[in-house]
RNA sequence: CGGGGCGUGGCUCAGCCUGGUAGAGCGUUCGGUUCGGGACCGAAAGGUCGGCGGUCCAAAUCCGCCCGCCCCGACCA
């Protein structure tokens, strides 16, 4: 491709809305355009990059056994009143009616409509298993679209799902998927964990996230060098030593009466626990945080230290709850007679549940359920007893590790993948079910699997980039190569350039040549900005030496060469870039 | 949805506080010089100042309402 014949608009400057690296170089390098909130325009450099992704998704997708399909994107109402979504997706799905006032959606994901076509076309476990996916457009109308193509309202999405007679074999499946994924996202060039994941509100044994390492990343992912145990932050366990005696658990054991109250310390308007941390001259870590939370089966407490933070999804789960959620200010008043920041275990009349490290501490702060006022030397068992103890905080930098107790470390991520068992959850609701082989209906057993592409593109140039601009992967460089002709009024140059790209073009590289008349430093300037990982510059060194310069993007490596030797040199390095 | 901020040529922004001729840089067009790191000289085009209403002799500027966009929190590929 010439450079004039395509349409690649950079910029020299960001639109200020472009607030992360890889949003800001997405559009300066002409890749993508904004037309409103979280909707984006590919233009054709960002279109082949997202096409060369896509490919590399395919070919792991067929090694792992499954075909490509490509599925409505608007979907009657009716299917996901089956499924029960229609009323519990919430605003995330965007609704509308057609001229017959009938309802629809544009689907931010396909459960219904996979499961509607299977169920409709395999009746018996021979047909098993089907394992289908597509590359599409999705819909989902984010409450706050952020980051360019990295939170989008609208986004290409690889959505896979797959149908297996029983558990074993769909645990199979899901282990082919979750080879595929290693795979794709190793062919991206990105450097990736996968991660043990929360299940969700969709349930199922188990699940993990592909997560792109980057310290730009929206996800918390907690890991163990020792044992090589990762996992996001919000299902992350925290290993806790289970010998030793938990001090405080009764009076006797911490050699005291019980008195009626422990003392009472006037904090006037200290509600942070750095404020009352900084004003009783205690440290955090001797502070103990409640919380009352909304649950579906009524309101309780939660107690962790000050220092530490509460993971509403480790306490849904201690709770048995369906929904966890903070309390409002105004029951916190209605509970425990003091508004946040005053709240305190000491006699709370409700359901108390303490993170496993308050079992070992001893002379707590809390608050007192009394306005500007909190107690010191508190004592579980004591002066409260809570519920029970669990893991209900999130896991940070030096917590113990579930598996083999060594310290654990934080790392920050984009989530590019995410792969879920299902179980029978859709397929029940929905009726889909075949004959096994003793002639009894069963449920397909099924699994979902998803990769976000325009993600991966994004999350792929906030790993790889450098001042100046992208560094691409081989892989998924929108060209593999860049020819630059230094002076476009010098024949000789223009010529030898010409004659170098379609012969180059001829031979099958991938290559677009730079054949505007401007001047070297915005030919260069762009080259380094669009990050095509091999440069070749045909210049004044062409003219007095008779020598062309190729320039690898990732390294600055200069390597100079003849014309002659120019095709074995590019073949080299290309293959030397390969992941 | 709650909190904060922004809206002025294609892009980045100044002007607004203290009302009185709409500006700069980049980009674009034309002519010329230049050609290995966003070159230089000269000329030019391009703006409902987000929208509606109000105050005023006079509004980009002050006031009100609305719209759009961005950032921080709860959701997700």
């Amino acid at each position: 491709m010439k450079f004039t014949q395509t349409f690649i608009p950079t910029l020299k400057e960001a639109p200020k809305d472009a607030e992360i690296v890889s949003h800001k170089l997405l559009f300066r390098a002409g890749l993508i355009r904004k037309l409103s909130s979280g909707i984006y325009s590919y233009l054709p450099l960002g279109l082949r990059s997202i096409q060369k992704i896509s490919d590399i998704i395919r070919r792991g997708m067929d090694k792992g056994g499954a075909q490509e399909v490509l599925l409505p994107l608007v979907i009657q109402k009716d299917l996901w009143e089956e499924s029960g979504r229609w009323q519990a997706y919430g605003k995330e799905l965007l609704r509308f009616q057609d001229r017959h006032e009938k309802w629809f959606t544009v689907g931010p994901t396909h459960e219904e409509v996979i499961v509607d076509l299977v169920r409709n076309d395999i009746q018996s476990y021979k047909q098993l298993p089907v394992n289908l996916y597509q590359i599409a457009p999705k819909f989902r109308d984010e409450i706050r679209p952020r980051f360019g193509l990295m939170r989008g309202r609208e986004f290409i999405m690889k959505d896979g799902y797959s149908f297996d007679r029983d558990e074993e074999h769909a645990n199979k499946t899901y282990q082919k998927m979750y080879d595929a994924y290693n795979w794709i996202f190793k062919q991206c060039g990105l450097n990736f964990r996968a991660v043990e994941a929360d299940t969700g509100t969709i349930g199922g044994k188990f699940s993990h996230e592909f997560m792109v390492l980057a310290n730009t990343g929206e996800e918390a992912i907690v890991s163990c060098d020792a044992c090589g145990y990762a996992a996001n932050r919000e299902k992350a366990e925290i290993g806790y030593e289970t010998s030793g005696s938990a001090a405080g658990s009764t009076a006797e054991e911490v050699g005291r009466t019980a008195s009626p109250a422990p003392p009472l310390a006037a904090t006037p308007g200290m509600h942070t626990v750095e404020e009352v941390s900084r004003f009783l001259n205690v440290p955090p870590s001797k502070i103990v945080k409640t919380m009352i939370v909304k649950t579906d089966d009524g309101f309780a407490a939660a107690l962790v230290r000050g220092d530490r933070e509460l993971n509403l999804i480790k306490l849904k789960n201690a709770l048995h709850a369906d929904t966890v959620e903070l309390a409002t200010d105004a029951d916190c008043v209605r509970l425990a007679g003091a508004h946040g920041g005053s709240l305190g275990p000491v006699g709370l009349k409700l359901k108390i549940v303490a993170d496993n490290e308050i079992k070992h501490m001893e002379n707590m702060v809390t608050g007192a359920n009394k306005d500007d006022f909190h107690y010191t030397d508190v004592h579980a068992g004591r002066d409260f007893t809570p519920g029970m103890f669990a893991d209900i905080r999130n896991a940070g930098a030096g917590d113990a590790c579930p598996h083999c107790f060594k310290p654990m470390s934080i790392t920050r991520g984009i989530e590019v993948g995410h792969i879920f068992k299902l179980g029978t959850k859709y397929s029940v609701k929905m009726h889909a079910e075949f004959l096994d082989e003793n002639g009894a209906s069963m449920p397909f057993v099924m699994g979902c699997y998803g990769i976000g592409v325009g993600r991966t593109l994004a999350a792929s140039i906030e790993q790889n980039n450098d001042k100046d601009g992208i560094i691409f992967p081989m892989t998924i460089a929108p060209y593999e190569i860049e020819l630059i002709a230094i002076n476009m009024k010098d024949k000789d140059i223009t010529d030898t350039a010409e004659a170098m790209y379609n012969e180059m073009s001829g031979r099958g590289f991938d290559i677009i040549y730079d054949d505007r008349d401007i001047s070297p430093g915005m030919k260069l300037k762009d080259a380094d900005l669009l990050g095509f990982p091999v440069r070749i510059i045909i210049g004044s060194k062409f003219k007095n030496e008779g020598t062309i310069e190729i320039k690898i993007r990732k390294t600055g490596e200069v390597i100079t060469s003849t014309r002659q030797e120019l095709f074995e040199k590019i073949t080299a390095i290309r293959k030397s870039l390969l992941p």
